[in-house]
DNA sequence: CCTATATTTCGCCATATAACGAACTGTTAA
DNA sequence: TTAACAGTTCGTTATATGGCGAAATATAGG
């Protein structure tokens, strides 16, 4: 129950929502999804480890970079397909697509430097 | 994807859940629900109104007395499924369950007025 | 009409949550 | 070793949520 609890509790937020979809090609760094976001990089974070404590995302560390993908777990794959399905065709997620999109044009290591324009 | 969230922000109570496992196999009136969980019918009426809204539940109004079940409504159908499937085995759930049959054997007429025995 | 009963709505309080900026940790590169 | 940078943790603030009891609403029966 415990943990059913924090699954349904970490989807019951529209930004950690946004976060699966986007998730949902490929794995990408946090500064990328901060980008896609437009929140404070530790808003951000948080968001991040609530999704991860909930087994929906897993991490991967690279140098400096920490690199999200969702989570292979058996349980909460279930969820996540769930939530993809039910979303996909949503204007904000379908935004946010074309957004990252543009966001993996700009070189990862461009990309956090320039963090603060066009918020 | 504002209805996508009511949906999870719904289920991601406690006792909320407990009342989607109680109605799982047949619908009950509110008293029923209440004595269920051990809560405030004020408290009990805002989670079925919360579960209401996210279209998991549905009433009936039969005299003094509102009888809530599950929906049939697609959308939330996969969800109910996806918590009954999930946590038909909680202990919590079990417990629930037993409670639930002894708390049936009581005559509706009855219940309500001795309401307050044993909390 | 008046009372009892079933449920909901309202107002309140305590706690949880999402947001931020500042301070901290760890890593790369000068 | 220092500076720059990515990400997290901490402390604060505003708002949301879950709980209660009291009052309001609606219905049944005397």
């Amino acid at each position: 129950m415990r943990e059913f609890i924090f699954l349904t509790k970490a989807l019951s937020d529209k930004n950690r929502i946004r976060v699966i979809l986007a998730l949902n090609k490929k794995e990408l760094c946090v500064c990328q999804i901060t980008r896609l976001l437009n929140l404070a990089p530790s808003t951000v974070s948080k968001h991040l480890s609530i999704l991860n404590h909930a087994r929906i995302i897993e991490s991967r560390k690279e140098g400096r970079w920490v690199h999200y993908c969702l989570a292979k777990d058996k349980t909460s794959s279930k969820a996540i397909g769930w939530v993809i399905n039910s979303l996909s065709k949503d204007s904000k997620i379908i935004e946010d697509r074309k957004r990252l999109k543009e966001i993996l044009k700009i070189d990862s290591e461009e990309l956090c430097k320039t963090e603060k324009i066009g918020r």
